[in-house]
DNA sequence: ATATTTTTTTAGATTTGTCTAAATTTTTAT
DNA sequence: ATAAAAATTTAGACAAATCTAAAAAAATAT
């Protein structure tokens, strides 16, 4: 079983890779995780000695396997917890990503299967995301943020890739939320921002900025 | 806010305190969490610096009024938590304490208001225990009148159920006022009189009508 | 009332996760 | 290609929570 901040710097390396290839650095890990970078190289040596990540020095991490599959399960409990929090209790969806990073380290996978159960089987969580099955393995699924989308294409909004209030509060006003269809009708080069519909309602212009944040299919 | 190390300290005084008036000896703490005397002795000074237990070298701790409402609080989170795994993900109430142990820590309180309305305000958990207030305040303070008694416990005097002139003026000429502390030391089988001390004074002995008469918690 | 036992505390070490400052390696820019 | 800047690691230190062994205090038993 791993320690409370060993999962969080797994969780951390799993949100910062993009991909399988592409390494983490020790200062991305550090400012996610608001760290001095000398802590980071620390619990980087450490994690290294349990085979939860593949580290060479001053190249970057990566996950292997089975620090993949231990980021996947916290990532399951985090994301199953957050949806027990606004389905159960009532919770905005704005308000559960502090209190589901403390209840994503209970340690219990009969609790996650019985809560698993106990919300019906859910594929996404609250914001959209993918929620792991419970070897924490993250099903596959095509999808894209939305600034890359083709013109005159409809989408549907899957998830965002920013939990801040302030981006969350500005997507409720917009009626922008998790499911909604989003037909873009016009791109404009010039700043990038976008003229789309949600769900057939009046056009209306969002930027670049929060296109990017928006991960459609 | 506490440590969940401190929050487990407090819980045993709690779990371990008879009455507001006998101390916790050290010991007793260091067998209820498994933990050795001299790391015991560390952290009660801790805790009592931080004005949670009174504690004296030798003497043994009792909590203070914040340290009893500290205390109250995970408790009731324990309780409550117990109450969510047996009644809404079905676990068996024998299977739910080392759970419960767990979550008890998580830091929010709106999440236990939440909680607790979900769960329809429940006064007990699972094993028919008292579910403190969230201000951490038990229901209620059992009272019975002294010779009910058990031996070699200490009470604290609440009331009396007579209040002839002769009764009272017995009592002042003994010492025995509201509030005094009342160790009983010894019950007399053959005619329910029982050996006490008031305030740590000399043991002196009072009939069974007497104690009757005197009720205490 | 004194000696023995038990309880509690003190002293000194250890582990984990953290820090700052200095040294080293890599990257970037001229 | 080399100097400057940025990123990373090493070295040394610290706080929290723990331990064992030894010393001190309190309780008990003769």
């Amino acid at each position: 079983m791993h320690t409370f901040t060993e999962e969080n710097y797994l969780k951390s390396i799993f949100h910062l890779s993009k991909n399988e290839l592409d390494t983490v650095s020790t200062n991305a890990i550090a400012a996610d995780i608001n760290t001095a970078a000398a802590t980071v190289t620390d619990m980087l040596k450490k994690l290294a000695d349990k085979k939860l990540i593949k580290y060479q020095k001053y190249k970057g991490v990566l996950l292997t396997k089975s620090g993949l599959t231990a980021a996947g399960k916290i990532v399951r409990k985090h994301r199953l917890w957050e949806t027990f929090l606004v389905n159960k209790l009532n919770f905005g969806w704005d308000e559960v990503h502090e209190l589901a990073e403390q209840l994503e380290h209970i340690k219990s996978d009969e609790l996650m299967d019985r809560m698993d159960k106990f919300l019906g089987f859910p594929k996404f969580d609250p914001h959209g995301d993918c929620i792991p099955d419970k070897n924490g393995n993250m099903p596959s699924i095509i999808t894209q943020p939305l600034h890359n989308a083709a013109s005159n294409s409809s989408y549907q909004l899957v998830g965002v890739s920013q939990q801040s209030t302030s981006f969350l509060k500005m997507l409720d006003k917009l009626k922008i939320k998790i499911g909604c269809k989003i037909k873009v009708m016009d791109k404009h080069h010039f700043d990038g921002s976008l003229q789309v519909r949600i769900d057939n309602q009046t056009a209306i212009n969002i930027s670049e900025m929060v296109a990017k944040n928006l991960i459609v299919k």
